[in-house]
DNA sequence: TCAAAATTTTAACGCGCGTAAAGTTTTTAT
DNA sequence: ATAAAAACTTTACGCGCGTTAAAATTTTGA
């Protein structure tokens, strides 16, 4: 097995000139039968590959694709950004995967680096409220992008998501109809403008039925959720502010340590007699399933977003970047009913 | 603000030869200060940036670094790629991260796309007992990789991993001298080599205190651990197959599914008065200190698992990919109290 | 069978940058 | 002040491949 330095290498071991073997590494069915095979035999027997970065250098568009998370450690972002890889992949794309970690500075340098790494597309998951609005605006000029999970006002190509309000309003109206109208409970500034939605789907929700709404806004930021709502709860548990017998998280990763402070609490939550709190939320995080009670929850339409976000941007990138207008998609909730409310 | 189109032209913008700008770009502190500071002058005002596929062609070595787990959506794994990223990126290397999703062959397509990237260096958590050695053999001849998390015999220049014995040694010895001497839960055919040590650890560990070990395996495979733990918890606990009142699990997420079972059956876990069962268990997982009880566990020492794995590799780099003989280091856990045992 | 159509070959240039050699200017040290 | 050292400029080549134009070849279809 010799090894093979380049195309010009290649084409004569192969019998094929270069500029053949170019055109068939862009598009194997743009040369003839024979010649593929010979060029495909040839594969086989020498192991050679393109420089990718010649053909990068080269090429007026690439075939990368940025997927960029806002916290990849949460396990919604790495469940669809694997969906996002994987459909790429199967459309002959080269996805690469970034996280933002949660900092705008770092948001800010991958679509930086992104730039540099001219992209045929990007799906963008933007951090959302602490974004840096004006660099994304600049990215979104230059690269095809699509943005998904979270909206940014006019910015991107498109924008495919679930609808908070159909989220929201299958949680209230479950809890109503089956116990009492629930208290929202919330990060008193997320980061993420899907959470602002919900509290309005809330309220508008509440206002609808004929309730008052009642919402409990608890201190912290950044993305550590789960602490959040946890220590949010333990305070709210202790001074007796809660007014309901059920409430509603704002999202999953709240509702997971608010369970674990009512389980430290011995409040028995659920809908089984003996519960004196029901508990509900919006996301179907992948542990969901695993609380404390199980967690009734309205999840995200998951399979669809993604692979709308994709289908998306391959339309984006054939129609050379550019759409006549921006589109919001939203795909509506689907109420998972478990243990806890 | 011009639109700047190669470096050529950035240098006689900035009034400076192109190849003294190409020696800055590679080395800022290899110029004189005073054409360091009029070309950095030139940077602002014109926004230039090397192009990364040119530059790539044409060095004997990129400054990308390959960094690949087994499955990202598991919040440990996000949790370390999170760190060697950020240390990499502070190292002036671009990092790579790619996730083989539990599957092999996604793990091969990984090592295969990653060669032709002629990456400085590849921080490589292999899958284990399914990883393709052969595969990885051959990767690791041609690319200077350090193994860390879980360990392939002989594979790589150097491995950084935790030390599983002290991992179950401390739970089994706290486990034993506070109640009872645990049963060890775990899967019947664990994909990850760490899994194997922790049995063997184990059972040596409660031989050496003079009982008898006790192993539950619970049939599963694949990565969706928790839900394994949770159908195998609910087996063992109806068919009353648990000889002790104490259990450690082989990890966390193993415990996740394991306490939610104990939960919808009412029994109490916890070391507290009314608990009939203790669990513990291993990883020290992000959300261990959420689950219900929260969960005792030794810790891997995350940080220095991941600072030495990107150091090694750094050192491996600058020693020409080669390293006189293969280093192993392990890393001891430390034991986290909480509620569950 | 034979011309038209499709494909391949040959030859050559360009992409943006790394790098080396030789000459020039600036800095450092005596 | 002056020689040596250091840094810079000029010039030029190479990297591996995309791409094009013209010439040569193969395939197609009536």
């Amino acid at each position: 097995m010799t090894k093979i330095k380049n195309m010009e290498e290649f084409a004569a071991l192969s019998g094929i000139s270069r500029p053949t073997v170019s055109k068939y590494f862009h598009d194997p069915d743009s040369v003839r039968p024979t010649t593929r095979a010979r060029i495909e035999e040839a594969l086989e027997r020498f192991d050679y590959r393109p420089n990718i970065y010649a053909v990068n250098q080269n090429r007026k568009l690439t075939k990368n694709i940025g997927i960029v998370v806002p916290y990849l450690a949460d396990p919604f972002f790495a469940e669809i950004a694997r969906y996002l890889e994987q459909s790429c992949i199967a459309a002959g794309y080269r996805p690469s995967l970034f996280s933002a970690h949660g900092e705008q500075k770092l948001e800010n340098e991958i679509l930086d680096g992104l730039q540099s790494m001219k992209p045929a597309g990007v799906l963008l998951a933007p951090l959302g409220r602490i974004s840096d609005r004006s660099a994304i605006e600049k990215f979104c000029v230059n690269v095809p992008t699509v943005l998904f999970d979270s909206n940014l006002d006019g910015l991107g190509a498109a924008f495919i998501g679930s609808d908070n309000f159909s989220f929201v309003s299958q949680t209230v109206e479950y809890m109503t109809r089956t116990g009492e109208p629930p208290s929202f409970f919330e990060m008193r500034t997320p980061a993420n403008p899907n959470a602002n939605k919900r509290r309005k789907a809330y309220v508008a929700m509440m206002e609808r039925l004929g309730f008052e709404p009642h919402i409990i806004k608890v201190d912290g930021k950044g993305w550590a959720f789960e602490e959040i709502g946890h220590r949010g709860a333990l305070k709210v548990l202790e001074e007796r502010e809660l007014k309901t017998n059920s409430v509603l998280c704002s999202n999953d990763r709240l509702a997971i340590g608010f369970l674990a402070a009512c389980y430290e609490q011995g409040i028995r939550v659920g809908r089984k007699e003996g519960c004196t709190l029901r508990v509900a939320s919006n996301d179907d995080h992948p542990f969901a399933k695993f609380t404390c009670p199980s967690l009734t929850t309205a999840a995200h339409d998951y399979d669809n977003v993604a692979s709308r976000s994709v289908e998306t941007l391959f339309e984006l990138i054939e129609n050379g970047g550019k759409f006549e207008s921006r589109t919001e998609t939203l795909f509506p909730a689907r109420l998972v009913l478990r243990d806890s409310a």
